[in-house]
DNA sequence: TGCTTTCTGTACCAATCGGTACAACAAAGG
DNA sequence: CCTTTGTTGTACCGATTGGTACAGAAAGCA
């Protein structure tokens, strides 16, 4: 009996990767103990709570890298712009240019939002509240730097789903790049 | 024994309902059975492939509607500006002011896309496919049409997504406003 | 070394899953 | 009235679901 993982923050990635694949009601324990390795024993020993807690793990750990990442570069960046740039191309590499799709937005569309809401909630609001603040640093005045976060936002979840209907990531990496032009102009 | 449906039509838009709330592998035949009001006997005899034929009628029946209710008048309207007016009116009817999830969306997200992948696939490449052609005849030059169009349908995709995360249906409205503006510069 | 805590596999549970079989019923046509 | 065709409810199937119990192995610490 080998120990498979130190901690538990070492299985998210990989719990976060199936939830993608089926969505949370359709990634069975049985699946997840497959691909992670771990008997139930195991997962019951990190997540008491089960599936659910499985979940809100990787809510929040998406939305620590989310923080990390997006967020914090968008608030605390000198320049405005090189913060906005900082976002693009991180969220170009975390939705791997458009083969992954974006987890929170899968757990949003059926019911299983209501078992997460806030942490949904949070996810998308802080994403706008922060681009928001950034464009407005930038000089984007009145309602439209509200209006441009909430399009940019809203518009990559869109070219993500787009992109694997058509089964085509370069759908989204297009997009990305003309999301980015609506935050260049004054 | 009364009889419940005349037609198995009757029965497609509450399946799809089911389907919007609950994604398709969350969808239980017990809750169809429950929500139709139909025994087993009567859903197998309706659809003898189960819930996969479910799925595939409840695509067929979406696709037809934009078919008939926003892609034709895309095409055919005269004036190509009144084409797409007559789509944003359609589409914020169809998705109930942003109250309604795409279920086609909703289906592209998870593994349920490889088994419905033709109809997704379908379903999107002729709306932008339409919106395009539309926008050319509006005075859209060189790649900016195809552009628009994807940034238009990828846009209502995700704001319908972001306007159910924050369980706001205005910011759905008013994010259709936004995009229609976009497809009206010459 | 021993003792304790952390971790793991397996057996098991009731409930539910999608799907089948079939007999009883209703409606329509003659 | 009888037959045919279409529709319905119910009982049932094996498989799988999420979850629990627990004995025992591995690792940490004394």
């Amino acid at each position: 009996m080998a120990r498979k993982y130190s901690e538990r923050g070492e299985i998210v990635p990989v719990l976060a990767e199936i939830f993608r694949e089926h969505g949370f009601s359709g990634a069975s324990l049985s699946e997840i103990s497959k691909r992670t390795g771990l008997g139930k024993g195991s997962l019951y020993h990190f997540f008491p709570g089960g599936k659910d807690e499985m979940g809100q793990a990787v809510l929040d750990d998406v939305a620590n890298w989310f923080e990390l990442n997006v967020f914090r570069p968008l608030r605390e960046s000198e320049d405005p712009a090189a913060g906005i740039d900082h976002m693009f191309k991180a969220t170009a590499r975390f939705f791997h240019s458009g083969r992954r799709i974006c987890l929170v937005g899968s757990f949003a569309l059926d019911e299983t939002r209501d078992r997460f809401a806030q942490a949904i909630h949070g996810y998308f609001a802080a994403w706008v509240v922060a681009l928001e603040a950034a464009l407005r640093r930038k000089g984007f005045e009145g309602t439209r730097a509200r209006e441009t976060a909430e399009d940019v936002v809203a518009g990559i979840q869109g070219a993500l789903v787009f992109a694997r209907s058509q089964d085509d990531p370069r759908l989204f990496t297009r997009a990305l790049r003309r999301l980015q032009r609506q935050t260049e102009a004054a």
